[in-house]
DNA sequence: CGGCAGTTTGATGTTACTCAATTTAAGTGG
DNA sequence: CCACTTAAATTGAGTAACATCAAACTGCCG
């Protein structure tokens, strides 16, 4: 029997979303029929939260992957970060009705849907809950914070090392990774948009990169051939 | 009798310092002697908290302008948010034994410091002070993640403008505002930091607002004369 | 084979940086 | 009160990094 189908999630341990499974497996077992929480499926470039649309829910990403964006009103867009199964779609969005930001899939994908109403009844009651949410949230402003740095103070090349870096060690903590090879389902308009750049100009820099040999990103595949100089370069120090 | 310094802040009611002095203020009574908290003076400019140094403390900003930020080996710095009294000197560093950052005064300043043990007692057993924590640390990561979309996708003069608005915004909270003065401590260093920008080219975009008849910006105050136009070049839609 | 989305390449334009000199403002000691 | 000192802000000239525009190329799928 199934009631609790985030125990499928290959990452409910982590973070969020295992704390919270962690108070329920006693109550859900008591109330099998519960429908507090939910799946959802969603398609490969489907929009699964709109700024200021009040939706009531609060997301984890089960599989697949997601990111986050702030859309402008001139049409660019700044992505503000990339989900991983496993990832609460943000902790931010616990705290607001109404999300100040938009996300969208970029594979096909599978989310945890809990009521918002009741994750905060349990927040009150529980303080691991809140904890987790909290570290969570920490953990989050560390990459936004990080991030910043990257856009604020460093070149093209370097931005684009670090969201490489940055997103290989995330994927490193979740799969085993063989002979240096990454997936990254990104198109290069999707970095630009995450390190402030146009696509023109992504696809330059790769292209130097892949001619000094350090990698190849094609056909969401990112081939690490140089880690130490992608580092080098890259690395926020 | 001054148990309790905090209570001398201004903003104890605000965020994460009211939570604590909230659970704390029957516990005070029975321990008067209680030295988990105590005070800490800081000259303008000193530096408060260095990146990687664990300092068993958690502060919050009683009085005065402070900032956090990120140096890079290449003498380069990415000011990651001004502190403004009330403040949790980050949220973030709660959770973490080294913080991810270094801070720095702006003026003369008071600190109220806590051990960090203590406070994770408290968030253990009192969910509100936790929530609040959480709070807290949304409330960090929204105003990262704008700012990040400000240097990512945005020009020099909307990003210098977004930032005096959202420093007004914030100032607006804590202060009554007459005839739009604003006092900001803050060099054209400081602001080109945040930014992402050189000081000249601060200066120069200042000197652009100045010529337009939009602000006027010196001796740390910063005089609005047409904040609509202001919010149309900085505002993030 | 044609169509389409994504990437690559080239030529040119603009924004913001760098370097360097000058001006202003704010002390400080005589 | 006034020379002197020092940090900060301003201004100018030249340059580098990245954007923009447009065309050509690639791979994929019906």
């Amino acid at each position: 029997m199934q009631v609790w189908p985030c125990v499928t999630c290959p990452n409910r341990k982590l973070g969020f979303c295992g704390a919270l499974s962690e108070t329920s497996s006693s109550e859900t077992k008591l109330h099998p029929s519960s429908n507090w929480q939910h799946y959802r499926a969603a398609r490969a470039g489907e929009q699964i939260l709109t700024r200021n649309q009040s939706s009531g829910s609060v997301f984890v990403l089960c599989d697949g992957w997601a990111f986050r964006f702030f859309q402008l009103s001139n049409g660019r867009r700044q992505i503000l970060g990339f989900l991983l199964p496993g990832d609460l779609l943000s902790p931010v969005a616990v705290f607001e009705d109404r999300p100040s930001f938009s996300a969208q899939t970029l594979t096909d994908a599978r989310l945890s849907v809990f009521e918002r109403r009741e994750v905060e009844t349990r927040c009150a009651t529980n303080p691991r809950v809140v904890w987790a949410l909290a570290k969570s949230c920490a953990t989050d402003t560390g990459y936004a914070e990080k991030l910043m740095t990257a856009l604020g103070q460093r070149s093209a090349e370097e931005r684009i090392a670090y969201l490489f870096l940055h997103l290989m060690e995330r994927i490193a903590t979740r799969n085993v990774i063989r002979e240096h090879r990454y997936r990254l389902p990104l198109r290069q308009q999707h970095i630009a948009d995450a390190v402030g750049l146009t696509p023109v100009h992504v696809s330059r820099v790769i292209g130097l990169f892949r001619d000094h040999g350090l990698i190849e990103f094609s056909g969401g595949i990112l081939h690490v051939l140089n880690q130490p100089e992608l580092e080098r370069i890259g690395a926020l120090e």
